[in-house]
DNA sequence: CGACGGGACGC
DNA sequence: CGACGGGACGC
């Protein structure tokens, strides 16, 4: 077909994605009509006409690869329903789907016309529109954030009104942005694929452990009605699928906590799916956090038990709900904490056999359980000692005298520097890490590589980065000893990852 | 010795 | 309706 050896050419016709064209002809449309027709919408590697095998007559089908997507998109939006031969059926043109997905469906332009983009926090829909209209006319612009403070989760969707304007967008924007083409909404994934069937827990690793699987099976119902059909039952669903701000819950407290701490604390509860550290436009944790769960017994239970606990040991912490409004004292509520609590209690008593429930809080048995019994507010000092990750209180021992602690640099800032980090014998936590690498300057993050020893300190300040690794290179820190270097240039784009464009 | 790569919208 | 050929690197 062209001048590419076959297997070159069945290796290159996914890739990019969505460059090359599905062209429907009338039978007498040549090869050579074909390539000069479509020849100017861009670089076409190679052009094949299906034709039968033994008439080797034309099946009125045609195959056209560009070298890319926005250049197969142009020819479409241009050519389809057009009549190239005179007196013959206008021809039609799609995206083809590729080749290794076995399905024969059109590519809608809705699957083409939406890209997924990562951004710095601080972008609103304004500055994403900005960013992106140089592709092409812009449909709408949307940040995902944190429905409660609003907060950019630094991801968004442009959606275009043609497909080679997404195309160009990501073809051509700053690399950075990430951009790739956007699952369309629609498909129907299982509502909480996290839910659906066995352990859903495996993935992330992001130290919480798996979740309580409240609404596991069908056998399981998790509150102490009947299924039946009575009025208790109309309630009960009737609450659980009540507005999600009464199942939420604000964490406020004097000393910084981190993102794993507050999802283990409250990880404790079965029933939580939501957990956010909230931060200020410098990425420093303001001491607050909004925690959700999927039932209100949950919730109230939550507050209860961990309102003016203490954690770490000396911080007391405040929970409170997110809509500080009427009575929680209501019935319903009442029953359901009181439900929980016997469940978990009775889990633990019972050594929860076959029961997926309490998977991770097994490991806090001791603790649950006076976190259970103990009165409310609670002060149970231990508990602070077997999380993981838990600081001993920003207590930091080191073997060199430490300046003062510094602010991070913005999280969106240009990072300058990298430091890499080997632990011996075993990895600091961190935020002990972030107390430490901040003092010299200029840090905007730390990067613990999951599962091994190392680290990633990003600077945004040269000067600060070499400081930081001259005085703490060869140090101790909590027992642990560190090798501080400069990283390695990041590993420049493996093409392994696949694109979806 | 000791190496990173990320990602999803509650209609 | 209209969906996937021909030909075969070199350890």
């Amino acid at each position: 077909m062209e001048d590419y050896s076959a297997k070159q050419v069945t290796e290159n016709l996914d890739e990019p994605p969505n460059s090359r064209l599905f062209i429907v002809t009338c039978r007498s449309m040549s090869e050579e009509v074909i390539r000069d027709t479509f020849a100017v919408f861009g670089d076409i590697q190679a052009v094949w006409v299906v034709k039968d095998k033994q008439t080797k007559e034309s099946k009125g089908v045609s195959y056209v690869k560009f070298a890319k997507s926005s250049q197969a998109c142009l020819a479409m939006e241009e050519m389809h329903g057009k009549v190239v031969i005179e007196g013959t059926k206008p021809i039609k043109v799609f995206i083809a789907q590729s080749r290794s997905s076995g399905r024969h469906r059109d590519v809608e332009d809705e699957e083409l016309t939406r890209i997924f983009v990562m951004i710095p926090k601080t972008f609103t829909e304004d500055d994403l529109k900005e960013t992106f209209k140089e592709y092409g006319d812009i449909e709408y612009c949307v940040i995902i954030k944190n429905k409660f403070t609003g907060e950019s989760k630094g991801l968004g969707y442009v959606r275009y009104y043609k497909p080679s304007q997404a195309a160009m967008a990501i073809e051509n924007c700053d690399r950075g942005y990430r951009a790739i083409l956007a699952e369309p909404r629609s498909k129907t994934n299982s509502a909480d694929g996290e839910y659906a069937g066995g352990g859903g827990g495996g993935g992330g690793g992001g130290g919480g452990g798996a979740r309580f699987d409240q609404h596991g099976g069908d056998n399981m119902n998790p509150y102490p009605f009947p299924m039946g059909a009575d009025p208790g039952n109309y309630q009960m669903s009737d609450y659980r699928s009540s507005d999600v701000m009464t199942r939420c819950l604000m964490l406020a407290s004097r000393a910084a906590v981190t993102q794993e701490q507050v999802f283990a604390l409250f990880d404790i509860i079965p029933g939580m799916d939501y957990c956010e550290l909230q931060r200020d436009a410098y990425g420093l944790s303001k001491g607050h956090a909004v925690i959700r769960y999927n039932n209100l017994g949950s919730a109230v239970f939550a507050k209860e038990k961990l309102n003016g606990f203490e954690y770490p040991p000396g911080n007391r912490l405040a929970v409170t709900f997110i809509d500080d409004g009427d009575d929680r004292n209501n019935p319903v509520g009442r029953m359901a904490m009181q439900f929980v609590a016997a469940q978990m209690m009775s889990t633990l008593w019972n050594g929860s056999s076959g029961n997926q429930l309490l998977k991770s809080a097994t490991p806090y048995s001791p603790y649950v359980k006076s976190l259970l019994d103990g009165p409310t507010p609670p002060v149970l000092p231990s508990l602070t000692q077997s999380f993981p990750g838990a600081p001993a209180a920003p207590r930091i021992q080191a073997d060199l005298s430490l300046p003062a602690v510094k602010k991070l640099a913005p999280p969106d800032s240009k990072v300058k520097e990298r430091l890499f980090v080997v632990f011996s014998p075993s990895p600091l936590s961190m935020d002990v890490l972030e107390d430490v690498f901040c003092r010299y300057g200029s840090l905007i993050e730390v990067h613990l590589v999951p599962g091994r020893k190392v680290g990633y300190m990003k600077y945004a300040d040269k000067q600060c980065a070499d400081e930081a690794m001259a005085a703490l290179h060869g140090h101790m820190v909590n027992g642990v000893r560190m090798k501080v270097m400069l990283a390695d240039p990041p590993r420049e784009e493996s093409h392994k990852r696949p694109r979806t464009y």
